[in-house]
RNA sequence: GGGCCGCUAGCUCAGUGGUAGAGCACCUGCCUUUUAAGCAGAGGGUCGCAGGUUCGAUCCCUGCGCGGCCCA
């Protein structure tokens, strides 16, 4: 007993035989035409009948059929090109013998070459009136239906090509997607940014607080970490004199998988010398309205239920303040700034709001743990959160007036972290000194802490210059702008479990 | 890692302790301006996988797999 879909396979298998039998090539190696589906649409979309009838427009394209419309000795075949979509008017009075049998042996799905004139149907439709088929490719697995489209998004991740051939919103979130990274670098390279590539293989993965792949190069027998961030390689290369440095590449984390974090994910990363975090929040308001602008042409975007304004000036909370201030209306009595950094009363904060803290942490991570629980959903507009513990902030530099606070802020829209930034520590010395906490911090439990970087503590004694320096989530950001409630719907082909 | 939910035809989904349904798609026939074309007819199923309970399980129970959402 064969299945239906096994049937209709070998229905598809047995028409291409007869296409080959009419003299097609099966396979042919290209087909040259005048137009693309989409220059066509754009071209004439607003065109009356008129006017094309006067101008008689030949011409010369190609795609994938999406839909046939078999009117006995007639049809009407629906070509895309991925983007766009136009009519093609089939009729046997109109085409060579051959190319009228091939018609009919076409498929929903196939690649066809199609030759003829523009012109209007009845109902006003832009169409072409076919002169000429060509066969191109066949189809053989049917596809899932022209109305209701694939909506299972386990088979929408795992052959994303169904994705993007069956739902036409899908090429727009990565079309959102490619111009925002063109923005990016537009705006960066236009401010005399110079963009460059970093290791992503590293023999200690530096430059973030998370848990690297590791992986095994077989001729020098070493370790090597898949990269968790390129920050210390970036800063590197200000020491060497290229003051403004950009990156845009994947990062690698092994961690969770959720509707914000994927396993691999991409991160632009700048560093501007002789700048400080402050230069930095202005100049990424500046950023962010220029990227929405070109990205999607509107500085408002919707996002789920809320409209986003990526419009300069963003909201300014300092972390610690808004801390203090949340915890205070949660509990209904007064909580101060300086509760907040000593260990005992932090602690006794966190837990009479409920929020468990491990055990090994220091008051700047019993803050920081307050404000994300407090805090993170409501951070729907575009908001900084400024002045992090330096415990949590072992690559950034203190504030002049307060050791135990950092020139760090990240910028939090539609209740996620999109970017990180901060006064960039230069100081080798005091560098050397966090790493050591941190390496305390590992002893004591912590996997995410950060490791010892001889070499980049040697760079730093070259001198670095002061600098700001920022990292930006391009698939946080990306979902904000196309309006995905998952990280999983901008990135073309998100990690999955095999499934066999 | 934990909790909840899902998995039925190629796709989108109903459904029931007594051997399974719709729409679209596919096949046959009719149709030379349709657009979710129309009309008539036919076919298509390991109900995620494996056990258990039962006279009988797609349905109830247990485990596993894959996915989704929430939490850690």
């Amino acid at each position: 007993m064969s299945s239906n879909e096994e049937a209709q396979i070998a229905q598809r298998r047995a028409n291409l035989d007869a296409i080959v039998a009419l003299g097609f090539r099966a396979y042919p190696n290209r087909f040259a035409t005048t137009h693309t589906v989409s220059a066509l649409a754009t071209a004439h979309g607003e065109s009356d009948a008129a006017a094309l009838e006067a101008s008689r427009v030949e011409t010369v394209t190609a795609g994938r059929v999406i839909s046939i419309r078999h009117f006995g000795k007639a049809a009407f075949l629906v070509l895309s090109d991925g983007r766009s979509r136009i009519q093609v008017y089939v009729r046997q009075d109109s085409l060579p013998d051959r190319d009228y049998q091939l018609y009919r042996l076409l498929d929903f799905g196939d690649q066809v070459g199609v030759a003829g004139h523009l012109f209007r149907t009845k109902t006003h439709e832009l169409s072409i009136w076919a002169a000429r088929l060509e066969f191109l490719a066949k189809c053989f697995i049917p596809l899932p239906e022209k109305w209701h489209g694939l909506h299972d998004v386990e088979i929408r991740y795992r052959q994303r090509y169904l994705d993007l051939i069956v739902n036409p919103d899908v090429r727009r979130v990565f079309e959102i997607r490619s111009r925002a990274v063109t923005a990016i670098r537009d705006f960066l390279t236009s401010h005399d940014f110079l963009e460059v590539e970093t290791p992503m293989m590293q023999p200690i993965a530096g430059g973030a607080l998370a848990r690297p792949f590791v992986t095994h190069h077989n001729a020098l027998d070493m370790t090597l970490f898949l990269r968790i961030a390129p920050e210390l390689y970036l800063k590197r290369l200000t020491v060497g004199g290229i003051e403004r440095v950009f990156e845009i590449n994947r990062n690698f984390r092994n961690e969770g998988i959720s509707t914000q974090h994927n396993p691999e994910f991409t991160m632009l990363e700048f560093y501007w010398a002789y700048q400080d975090y402050q230069v930095l929040m202005r100049f990424t308001e500046e950023l962010l309205s220029f990227v929405a602008r070109a990205a999607v042409g509107a500085e408002q975007v919707p996002f789920g239920e809320h409209l986003i304004d990526l419009q300069a000036p963003y909201r300014r909370l300092s972390l610690r303040h808004a801390a203090a201030e949340e915890a205070s209306t949660r509990l209904g009595v007064p909580v101060l700034v300086e509760e907040l950094r000593s260990l005992d009363s932090a602690r006794a904060i966190a837990a009479r709001l409920g929020i468990d803290v491990p055990d090994a942490a220091g008051p700047g991570r019993v803050a920081t743990a307050i404000f994300e629980t407090l805090w993170e959903d409501q951070l729907i507009q575009p908001t900084f959160i400024y002045d992090f513990p330096t415990e949590v902030s072992p690559l950034s530099k203190q504030r002049e007036d307060d050791p135990d606070t950092v020139e760090r802020f990240e910028l939090y829209i539609g209740g996620f972290e999109v970017a990180n930034a901060f006064s960039e520590l230069n100081d080798p010395a005091e560098q050397r000194r966090r790493f050591e906490s941190q390496i305390a911090e590992r002893a004591k439990g912590d996997a995410e802490a950060h490791a010892m970087d001889e070499d980049y503590i040697r760079a730093l004694e070259y001198g670095m210059p002061p600098a700001g320096g920022e990292g930006i989530g391009i698939d946080r950001l990306v979902m904000i702008l196309s309006n995905s409630p998952s990280i999983r719907d901008v990135i073309l082909f998100p990690l999955m479990r095999p499934r066999d």
